[in-house]
DNA sequence: ATATGATTTAGAATTATTCTAATTATAGAA
DNA sequence: TTCTATAATTAGAATAATTCTAAATCATAT
């Protein structure tokens, strides 16, 4: 997604596409990592012409995420990562590193997954409406 | 597992049994819920003769862990929850209470699961250790 | 030009957690 | 037992991430 794409979803969704903001998105769609608010905050001040606030940055994603253009991440006590992926995906944790890896899902698997958990837990019945895996380990060549 | 129990398991583990770590951990394994480190406190306060502090309750929390007797649970922003089954198993979030349900391992579609994801993402070579599945959703009767 | 409402801002407040340095408890030696 | 070394606990300060607040700024429609 670019940039001139980016200024047509903000005004699809009844958002303004304010500089901060479209430098916000901008920043997340080019990235594969998965930042923190700390550091989207700083790699935008860097890029805006004005000053930018770390209020704005989080208020800039609380609105993304609500829109649905990028996702949040728990993957580690206390801090909140995001995600420009926003297509039904898992996540590898390199526990070496912390590097965080989209994995892509699996949809056969997926419908087994879900089914299972609704047979094995007949005593309540789940409505599952999505779900997200985590996996830990490590890299290895 | 009792008191009694609990116990043996802190002195074969080279941990003192204080009465606060004792108490900590008693909490814990009779309760089905996950409780955050402050909902922990609060409770533990009011069984235990002495008073007790909140780092004592991080600092017992983190040694529970370690050892291996609790798990921490990240399935929400900036909060940490704790486990007291470490058997391996996932969460159910009921996305309209909050309430966080454990549910059973599947361990033949474990094994799928690991092999898809390596099959996947042929370029990265992971080594899982172990993973985690969140589910979202909600109980219906 | 101007008013209205939305957005952004700096900084204060809040929440969860960790750190610090002093005090207290515990287990083993005398 | 009493003593001693070490480990555990404590209150409160410090930190980190986030949210709140109220004022200032901006964009847009009149």
């Amino acid at each position: 997604m670019n940039n001139f794409d980016l200024n047509k979803y903000f005004l699809e969704h009844n958002l303004k596409p304010t500089p901060q903001r479209l430098t916000i998105a901008e920043y997340l769609l080019n990235t594969t990592s998965h930042p923190t608010a700390e550091e989207i905050y700083q790699a935008v001040a860097k890029k805006l012409p004005m000053p930018i606030s770390l209020a704005t940055v989080y208020n800039s994603l609380d609105i993304l995420v609500k829109v649905g253009i990028i996702k949040e991440v728990f993957t580690e006590p206390n801090k909140v990562r995001y995600d420009k992926n926003i297509t039904n995906h898992h996540h590898f944790v390199n526990m070496q590193t912390g590097e965080i890896i989209d994995v892509e899902p699996y949809e056969l698997l997926s419908e087994q997954l879900v089914e299972n958990y609704l047979l094995k837990n007949p005593k309540q019945k789940f409505k599952i409406s999505n779900y997200h895996i985590t996996f830990y380990g490590e890299l290895v060549e």
